[in-house]
Order: C-alpha cells, then sequence, then structure tokens
RNA sequence: GCGGGUGUAGCUCAGUCGGUUAGAGCACCAGUUUGUGGCACUGGGGGUCGUGGGUUCGAAUCUCAUCAUUCGCCCCA
C-alpha cells in the first residue's frame, strides 16, 4: 500500500461514470425546461470577494462560508494586536475572498453591475455547485449543486404560474409522479399573524409552523408560546392550521377570515390569480396543494413560496423557491422584485434511484465495440470506427491486441451494447463479425450492412 | 457548537474469553477454453488490523490519546 492513502475532505464526492451519467440525465432535462421558458445561461465565479458574501446569510451564514486566504504572505496585513482581538478581526485581514453560498446573491450582485445592459425583465438560469462548511451528513454536503432560475424586475405573477408549469414539466419529463407542490404566499402567513392579534410576527410564526409536520402542532404552540404569542391568539391560530378540503374551499375560508387584513386578503388575491394564470395556460392543479403551514426558512421571500415534495420517497423537499421583493437592496438597487425557483438535484437523484426511474438511453455510454485482434484488424476496423462516429454511433476500439477473454469482459463491464470482431476470416471476405452482447446472438454480415445497422 | 457509532485485503465485512502463521464474499490475475463476455470449477497475488502510547509472557481484541469517517441535534438545500 502507498504511504499515503489519497482521500477527499469530508462532504465532497466524486462522480463516477455512471453517476455522471444520470445527473447528466437530471441537468439536461432541467436546462431543456428552463430554457423553453425563455431562461438565459449564466455563470459567476466561484470566488467572490467576502464583502458581497458576508452578512447576507445571517450570523448562522457567515460561520459557514468557506473563505480563502490570501495569496502569498498572508500574514503580512497583521499585527500582534489583531491576533489578540481574536479570529473575528483577523479574518478581514489575512482572506478577502470566499466560495460562493448559494447562487441568488451572486445573481443578485450580477444584476447590480450589470444593470446598465440588462433588459429587465431578466430571466436566467443558473447550474453550479455552492460549498458550505457545514457538519455534513445524511443527504447533506459541504459541496453541492444548486440550479436555480429567476425572474428579476417584474412583479407579474405569470412568473409564478410558469414556475408551476416547469416543476410539473420537469418531473413529468423525469417520469416522477409522485411528488406534490406546496404553494403558499408569505402575505397570507402575514395576514395570519394579523388576525391573531400577532401582526408583524409573521417570521416567529413562520419558524414555528415551518416545523409542523416534523413536530406536530402540540409542541409548535408551546415554541409559538415561547415566542409571546398569547393563549388567545393561539387559539385564534388552530383555525388556520387545520384547515379542510380543496384549494378553493381553503381559499374561501381564509377570505372570511381576513375581513380586517388588508395585507392577508392581498395574499388571497395572489394566490388565485396564479392559478387563474394557471388555468389560462392549460396547466392543472392536479398536484398542486395550497398549504398555510408551508412557511420555509429563508426570511427575504415577500410573496408565493413553493415547495416540492416527493410522496413516495421520505426524503424531504426536493425543489423550493418563492417570491422576494428587494433581493439587490443590499447592494443599492431597491425595489426589485423577483422570483425564483431551485430543483434540489441530489435529491431528485436519489428519488429517481430508489425508483429506479433512471432510463437505459441514460446510463449506456459506449454502443459499440471493435475488438483488437493484430495489426491487421486495427487497419480494417479503424476506418469503420470512424464512419460511425461520423454518423453519431458511440464507439471504440479496444486499443490492445489483448486476450479476447479480457476485451469481451470489457465491454461487458462497461455495458457495451454491440462488439464487432473483424479477424482474418472476415477480412477475407470483406466481411464483419456483429455480436449482440444482451442477446449473445451474433451474425456475419458485410461492411454495408453492418453500418446501416447503426443507423436511424 | 453539542452528542453517539465505526476504522481489519481494492470493496463489503467476520474475527469467540486476550493465545500459534488474521479470515470470507465480491473484485483482480492465471487456468479449464490458441476467436467469444455473463454461468461454473481450479489455482494465485494482495494486510504496518487508522496512527501513537499504555497494560500484559502475549493485543486486531483491553485502556488512553489522536486522526479519519459516519449518524443524529442546531441550522439548512
Amino acid at each position: 500500500m502507498a504511504a499515503n492513502k489519497p482521500s477527499i475532505p469530508s462532504g465532497t464526492r466524486d462522480f463516477g461514470p455512471i453517476e455522471m451519467n444520470k445527473r447528466t440525465y437530471i441537468l439536461d432535462t432541467i436546462k431543456s425546461v428552463y430554457k423553453k421558458y425563455g431562461f438565459q445561461p449564466l455563470e459567476t465565479p466561484t470566488l467572490e470577494n467576502l464583502s458581497v458574501l458576508t452578512g447576507k446569510y445571517g450570523d448562522e451564514g457567515d460561520q459557514l462560508l468557506f473563505k480563502v486566504l490570501n495569496s502569498g504572505d498572508y500574514l503580512k496585513k497583521t499585527s500582534e494586536e489583531d491576533y489578540k482581538n481574536g479570529a473575528k478581526a483577523m479574518l478581514t485581514k489575512i482572506s478577502e475572498k470566499g466560495l460562493r453560498y448559494d447562487l441568488t446573491v451572486p445573481f443578485a450582485r450580477y444584476v447590480v453591475m450589470n444593470r446598465g445592459t440588462i433588459s429587465f425583465p431578466f430571466k436566467r438560469f443558473q447550474i453550479q455547485p455552492v460549498w458550505r462548511a457545514d457538519r455534513p451528513q445524511k443527504g447533506r454536503y459541504r459541496e453541492f449543486y444548486q440550479c436555480d432560475a429567476d425572474v428579476i424586475g417584474t412583479n407579474s405573477l405569470i412568473c409564478e404560474a410558469e414556475i408551476v408549469a416547469m416543476i410539473k414539466e420537469v418531473f413529468s419529463s423525469l417520469k416522477l409522479n409522485g411528488y406534490l407542490i406546496k404553494i403558499n404566499n408569505r402575505k397570507i402567513l402575514a395576514g395570519i399573524a394579523e388576525m391573531s392579534g400577532q401582526a408583524g410576527k409573521e417570521s416567529e410564526l413562520c419558524v414555528a409552523i415551518d416545523k409542523l409536520d416534523k413536530i406536530g402542532i402540540e409542541k409548535v404552540n408551546a415554541e409559538l408560546k415561547e415566542r409571546g404569542f398569547s393563549d388567545d391568539s393561539i387559539q385564534k391560530l388552530a383555525p388556520v392550521f387545520n384547515l379542510d378540503g380543496d384549494n378553493q374551499s381553503k381559499i374561501e375560508t381564509l377570505e372570511a377570515l381576513f375581513t380586517s387584513s388588508e395585507t392577508g386578503k392581498k395574499g388571497i388575491e395572489e394566490l388565485k390569480t396564479v392559478f387563474s394564470y394557471m388555468e389560462k395556460m392549460g396547466v392543472s392543479a392536479d398536484k398542486v396543494e395550497f398549504d398555510t403551514t408551508l412557511a420555509r426558512g429563508l426570511s427575504y421571500y415577500t410573496g408565493a413560496i413553493f415547495e416540492v415534495k416527493a410522496t413516495d420517497v421520505k426524503i424531504g423537499s426536493i425543489t423550493g423557491g418563492g417570491r422576494y421583493d428587494d433581493l439587490t437592496g443590499v447592494f443599492g438597487l431597491p425595489d426589485m422584485s423577483g422570483v425564483g425557483i431551485s430543483f434540489g438535484v441530489d435529491r431528485i437523484y436519489d428519488v429517481l434511484e430508489e425508483l429506479n426511474l433512471f432510463p437505459e438511453e441514460a446510463i449506456t455510454g459506449t454502443d459499440l465495440m471493435f475488438v483488437n485482434f493484430d495489426e491487421q484488424t486495427e487497419a480494417y476496423c479503424l476506418p469503420l470506427l470512424q464512419k460511425l462516429r461520423a454518423i453519431g454511433v458511440n464507439a471504440e476500439i479496444y486499443p490492445d491486441s489483448a486476450k479476447m477473454k479480457k476485451q469481451m469482459n470489457y465491454a461487458n463491464n462497461k455495458n457495451i451494447n454491440y462488439v464487432a470482431l473483424a479477424g482474418s476470416n472476415e477480412i477475407a471476405e470483406n466481411k464483419i463479425t456483429l455480436k449482440n452482447m444482451i442477446s449473445g446472438d451474433q451474425e456475419l454480415i458485410d461492411l454495408e450492412s453492418f453500418i446501416q445497422n447503426f443507423k436511424k
């Protein structure tokens, strides 16, 4: 064994060929849907200046940022005194850059920097890895991919309806039927807070009720009480948490409750508009559920909130998103409303894997391999190989004239569907033997029909 | 930041109460088969038992430390 076993940092992963093929299948599907709805690609640097990143994700978030040491002598700007003042004071002197923590903040930064050349509304999608210095655990990594699409610079609720349409299209392309799109609106949550006599406390309310399906109503109530909600207001909240029936009847019940809350009414109005746009687009409300207990952690959402849950696999949320009103404000460009969505590739991967939904085409790499007997075979096969590649066949020749068994084994392990053999017999007759590796059948055919076989 | 589990062959793991030369399956290589993979049989290579100390006549096994890794809590995707 080597002196040092190589390893990768915890919470990071290698993606081998099989995994990559499957991931590419998912990402290509999402990408093509994004494009279909008019979103344009964007990439931003892995490294951002820490001044862009810090303060955007709360204190916890700042802790979770990966910071990069300055190049060269990174201690040259520091003094004894900085050392005494501790890590926080030291940090600004030794590190100016960090790894991106999400795709939303870099996007906001890009929009602000390029506001002169962008024509709004701006629709962009972005599929890149992000990094968090979190403690890794099941389904949580330090490096993972986000696939975001956002439209910024419009209040139109058509965007919300389109998001629902995109979610449906992505999952139906992936042949995944077991999912539920949950939709809510931050203004409705605010209305609920108002109605319970705790106006302005919706963020406390959100944090608590977001846990409803996890810890149950009793504990949520206990937590609300802890956060300063009176027994009276907790009682008023009860009917909201126990809403029954379909989307329409939930909406009607809330409308009746919101007589005194302008914000709540606005939220309901928005929700109804989204549903009506969907109807005009022919997007069925099937699998779309209005859920007043959906809150999502992120505090910057101001309008619609989305979350998609897989129903056949216990895994939590596989997609999320929502509307925000002031994303670019911190960078000096106020009043830019936007709405966005993010598909969780890693979790979608796990779901498709568990339900065995990856199609054969997504997994197979090479279609055909030429067995290599000797130099004569090579001379005979190489032109054929290039001919096949020219018509789009994924093909290869075994590079060495190794033992037959080894070559066949290679093809077998690599899941190659066809193997072509051309030894002295075939060459003498100007033919080739084509073997189907799945059925095991093989036949001696002339070169013309050999090529024809792979034309589609 | 807090708590638990696990480190033995390339991989997954077994290893009794501390006792001789540390095992299995898979993978790999060779052969049964000089031009035919999957299946079967035969043989083979491959280990600083994570690392360092301690206890002991004797440690993979007990103990301490350390590193790695993993699961959960907080938080999040």
